[in-house]
DNA sequence: GCAATTATGTAACATGGATTACATTATTTG
DNA sequence: CAAATAATGTAATCCATGTTACATAATTGC
C-alpha cells in the first residue's frame, strides 16, 4: 500500500546514482545542488524532499559508492590467502575503478583535499574511510606477519603506509590524467617490490 | 627615490610568505580574502592593491613556495650522480617540507583536488607545476638508464610514474595525518626497491 | 466527493565570499 | 603651500550557491 499523497515522479535510486557519478567526477566542493538537481532532473525543492540537503545527499551518495565501487578493492584484499595475491587484486580492481574515462580516480581518496576547513563534516567523513581503507591494508599485513609470509625484519605497519601511500598516489594520478597502461605499470612495479619482504622470494 | 603618494604601511614580502602559509596549510578554496586580509593585518583594498586579485595573490604564493620550498626536492633530484642517492635525497626534502607541523603536506601535491571545475585557472596551474615534478623525475630515470645504473627490462617511463605516484601519494598521508616516521619509513621501503631495477645490485 | 498527505514548479531568500567606490590620509615634487 | 600620487579604512556591491515559502497538483482513505 503506497503511502497517502501525490506520488514521486523520478527514481530515487536512479537519482542517487547520478548524484554519486557527479561527485564521484568532481568531488563535493566541484558539484552544486544545480548541478545534481539537473542531473537528477527535477527541480530543487524535489530533490531536497528526498535527499534533505546536500550533506545528507553526499552522505548517501558515499555509501553507494562505498558499496558499489569501494568494496572490490577492499574485498580482493581479504578474499586470497597470498598477501601477493590479494594487493595484485586490490590494485587491478583500483586500477580499474579509477579508469572509466569520463569519471576517473577515487571519490574518496582524491576527494575534499586542501578544499575546506579540516572541520568540515564531508572532510573528515571522507577522511575517516580512508582510515578504512588504511586498517584493512594494515590489517592483511599483520595477517601475513602471523601467516610467516613476511621475512622477520618485515614491519607490517610500515608496508601498510607505504602500499598505501601508493594507492594513494594512483588516485590522483588517475585525477590527473594518468593513461590506465600508466597505472597499471605503476602497480606492476609495487607489487614486484613486495619480493623484498616475501620470505619464500627467490631472489633472481 | 621612493614614488610619490603614500607609502605602504606593511611589508609586501612578508605579506607574500603569510599568504603562502595559509595557501599551503588550507589550499586555494580553503583560504578566503578575508583570512588572508587578516592574516596579512591590513584591509582588503589595501591586499588588492599590493596584489591584484585572489588568483594572482595565489600565483605569486605558489612562485613563492616553488622557489623556497618545492625546489629543494627537485634540485636533490638532479645534484647526486647515483639514481639512489638522488631519489633518498630528494625523498628527505619531500617529507622534511611535508612535515611542518601546523603546515603539512605539500601546496602543489595536495592542492586543488576535486574541489573546483578542472577548467579554473588555478586547477591547471597546480596541475601544471606537478607536471614538471613528473617530468623531472622522468628525466633522472632516463639519465639513469642512459649512465647504465639500470638493467635492461628498467622501464624509466614506468618507474617515474611509480615513483611519482608514491610521492603524491605521500603528500596526501602526510595532509591526513601521518607522522614524520611514518612517512620515512614508507620512503625506506620505496627506495629498498630501487634494487629491482639497479643494475650492480647484489640480490640477498 | 472531501480531507489528509505528499510531490512539484516558480520564485524567491539567505549567506558567504570576492571585489570595489569613495572619502581620507600621507607622501613626493614643484 | 599646492598639485599629484598612492595607500588606507569604511562600507558597500555583486554574485554564486545552498535552501525554502507558497501555491498547485496528484494520490489515498473515508
Amino acid at each position: 500500500m503506497p503511502p497517502a499523497g501525490r506520488p514521486r515522479t523520478f527514481n530515487r535510486e536512479e537519482a542517487l546514482q547520478r548524484a554519486m557519478l557527479l561527485f564521484w567526477k568532481n568531488g563535493y566542493e566541484g558539484t552544486t545542488m544545480a548541478d545534481l538537481v539537473a542531473a537528477i532532473g527535477m527541480k530543487a525543492p524535489s530533490v531536497y524532499a528526498a535527499f534533505g540537503n546536500k550533506d545528507a545527499l553526499f552522505k548517501e551518495a558515499v555509501e553507494l559508492y562505498t558499496s558499489r565501487v569501494e568494496q572490490g578493492p577492499l574485498n580482493a584484499l581479504e578474499q586470497s590467502d597470498s598477501i601477493g595475491q590479494a594487493l595484485e587484486n586490490s590494485f587491478a580492481n583500483s586500477v580499474n575503478m579509477m579508469s572509466s574515462p569520463e569519471i576517473s580516480s577515487c571519490l574518496i581518496m582524491a576527494g575534499a583535499i586542501n578544499c575546506a576547513p579540516e572541520h568540515q563534516e564531508h572532510v573528515q567523513h571522507l577522511r575517516s574511510l580512508r582510515v578504512v581503507y588504511k586498517e584493512t591494508l594494515r590489517n592483511r599485513f599483520l595477517r601475513a606477519k602471523n601467516d610467516g609470509e613476511l621475512i622477520e625484519d618485515a614491519d607490517p605497519e610500515a608496508l601498510a603506509e607505504f602500499y598505501f601511500s601508493f594507492i594513494h598516489g594512483l588516485a590522483l594520478r588517475a585525477k590527473d590524467g594518468s593513461t590506465k597502461a600508466e597505472l597499471e605499470s605503476s602497480c606492476k612495479f609495487a607489487l614486484q617490490a613486495l619480493a623484498l619482504v616475501l620470505r619464500q622470494s627467490q631472489p633472481r
